[in-house]
DNA sequence: AAAAGTAGTGCAACTCATTTGCAAAGTTTA
DNA sequence: TAAACTTTGCAAATGAGTTGCACTACTTTT
């Protein structure tokens, strides 16, 4: 599936700068934050790049991580994903250099919650040193 | 042990401010923000808060925590903490009234990471409706 | 094809939590 | 007590995220 073909797919038109981000996040080993997207491009405008990131997380094209690095970093949802419970995953902040890794191939487990609690969705870091920072 | 004794036992000289903001984490049933325990005294510095929350977090006698509301929270840590990794436990927080809980009961398990990863610490918060809002 | 409507972009400005600089007040040490 | 250090309060800076608005580009209708 190419990049149109993606943004097809989940209910995007497929607009120049749309392409740009969305080939950005392909091509990176690790999720990126707005400004890391907006350092990829000489003359790029960041809300643009921002309601674009807003727009694919809503299509659910991706989806969006705090790791604690004050930045939100955004990372592209395997293909068939829903962002359902099922499909959550942990990630893994580099303090050291600050990268994002999504942990895709763990699921979360069952976590056992106060009675009537009801869980929607998470937001799971580990916080360390990567293996190309030790 | 009371409130001068906890924070000599983490090495902190009690000061009138940090004994008032020790009293207001210790009787909130949820994690507090700077904002919150700000709006919690008629006539307090924002600054100066923010420097006891960093002193309490260094010593660690409270632990922080990112929810994704945009605000860091705050929570005591148990009182043996030394935030090792074995003290690490999930967070809950309720999209609707936006408290955080402490799932201290919890521990996270053992994660699988990418070979040379290094674990350090963690901020897991699960995000859903808490019971006093469904 | 022209007009009207809708969606996307670029710029500037704003919000808001967090953080810092600096001087005054308080505490400890010699 | 004087000097050195710590804590506090105020003001201002930082920086990510967000919004308003005008302009352009695309779509649909006539």
């Amino acid at each position: 599936m190419n990049l149109e073909e993606k943004l097809h797919d989940r209910n995007i038109k497929p607009t120049a700068m749309r392409l740009l981000v969305l080939e950005a996040l392909e091509n990176a080993p690790m999720a990126m934050s707005l400004n890391d997207i907006e350092l990829m491009f000489e003359k790029a405008d960041k809300s643009t790049i921002y309601r674009t990131l807003k727009t694919f997380e809503k299509n659910k094209l991706i989806h969006s991580i705090e790791d604690g690095s004050g930045q939100v970093k955004y990372a592209l949802c395997p293909e068939s994903c829903e962002c359902e419970l099922n499909d959550l995953h942990y990630h893994f902040h580099c303090k050291k250099c600050k990268s994002t890794y999504c942990l895709s191939s763990q699921h979360i487990p069952k976590i056992e919650l106060p009675i009537n609690f009801e869980l929607e969705e998470a937001n799971m870091v580990l916080n360390g040193i990567c293996a190309s920072c030790r």
